[in-house]
DNA sequence: CATGGACATCTGCCATAGCAGTTGGCAGCG
DNA sequence: CGCTGCCAACTGCTATGGCAGATGTCCATG
């Protein structure tokens, strides 16, 4: 990415940040903004105030605020005011089995249609995890994670399944923020976890992928202190 | 809300179609005339014409056309144009699943909250399912069963898990349209199902309920045709 | 002092106008 | 005949202005 070997690579992989829609940034900005408790909940929006703060229009706030809508980041009363929404520890939890078991289905889908080079990017992710996991670097295993899971998302090339499970991916985000710390060395067993789940899709395996990625969703729910003891444990499934 | 019967009635339980927003609206219009097959796919969705022909403004219909984007019903190019989502029947069987796994989940959380009241109207909706089920009066029954599920759903309280089950259902409404008269006579089985739901929910036990109701979902989705033959069938769980 | 009503001021909501890309077609050149 | 470049007509996108409803304040009234 440095700026010498532009002239190498003729190609620009990045996403061109600028280049999107002020409704699509103002989104993704209050979303951030939200999640990282910049917005606290509570906090009162007006539409106005926010787009003079951030240097545009009204409508373009206005469409972003309708999307944290419907993703349940806001409430809007008509008339009356939007504000961020409260998400407790007990709704935290809720989304968090919700997204266990959307994960879960993208796992099954990706299983059956995955194709073979998402298989060895995938298995080049995981060599990332294991020197990420023996070196202890956090940095590195949050980027790897982030990867894993969107490219099995992308594999399933369900639209609305990866809609939905970003939305909820910034709700864990929120969850992690809170309980800071959360991550303490238990990572070799997300590592192992993550093995199995490539190890389920290279079989083609839907419902055991299924489980494995719902049961390690599950437990880094239970790890990052969003979902408290072990629900029901060992059921052999 | 109205100022003379506000004393005699105290609630006013009916939805006011016409105090809505017209971006509202016009979100429902166009969702209505995409599942109904009034907007087939691939037809092309023009900001301009289609606020001309509701006889609104272009602001509506687009924060109209962004919600269902979000929803996955319309694809919009920038700067191309907005047309309608192609859903084939491979994307209608992955939607089912999901919608299966979602409702499995709003099964297990309802089975944990659900308050007395709710439980007994839950009641009454089996004892009207049973009549109708004996009546063999479809519409009555499909009316039932849009209460029980919908019952279900707001027991949770959890708003994203109501909107986006609510999506996923309009897509059912799809796939029914288009495999029309396909449910036949295997009304009692559905009417066993939905008591044997009951019966968990009455029990409070999260993973039975889930259980029982990821497999109704599933078997209704098999027998509308949505998905082919049984997946994976009789595993103990 | 308590109470009710008018007004200023907030809010979300909508309409109008114009901008910047994109596309299709058609003239003009090779 | 085939290709290139321009131009008109789209498209989505944004800015501006103003609407009705809801709220808070202040003054007049009992």
């Amino acid at each position: 990415m440095a700026p010498a070997d532009a002239a190498r690579t003729r190609l620009a992989p990045l996403v061109e940040e600028d280049s999107l829609s002020l409704g699509e940034r103002a989104y993704r900005r209050l979303r951030d903004s939200i999640v990282q408790g910049a917005l606290p909940p509570g906090r009162k929006i007006s539409e106005r105030s926010l787009a003079t703060a951030l240097g545009i229009s009204a409508q373009p706030v206005r469409e972003a605020l309708r999307r944290l809508e419907q993703d349940g980041m806001v409430v809007t009363l008509p008339r009356r005011g939007t504000v961020v929404a409260e998400v407790g520890a007990a709704q935290l939890a809720e989304l968090g089995r919700i997204r266990a078991a959307l994960e879960g289905v993208a796992a099954a889908l990706a299983a059956e249609r995955i194709a073979a080079p998402d298989l060895a990017a995938l298995g080049a992710i995981l060599a990332r995890m294991k020197a990420g996991t023996e070196a202890r670097d956090t940095d590195a295993l949050d980027a790897a994670n982030e990867e894993f899971h969107a490219l099995i998302h992308r594999a399933t090339g369900n639209q609305f399944l990866i809609r939905s499970v970003g939305s909820l991916r910034a709700y864990d985000h929120l969850g992690r923020h809170r309980a800071v710390g959360s991550t303490p060395r238990d990572l070799p067993k997300a590592l192992r976890e993550h093995q199995g789940i490539v190890a389920a899709l290279r079989r083609r395996d839907p419902a055991l992928a299924e489980a494995r990625m719902r049961q390690h969703i599950l437990r880094s729910l239970v790890t990052n202190g969003v979902l408290p003891a072990p629900p029901q444990m060992r059921n052999g499934r």
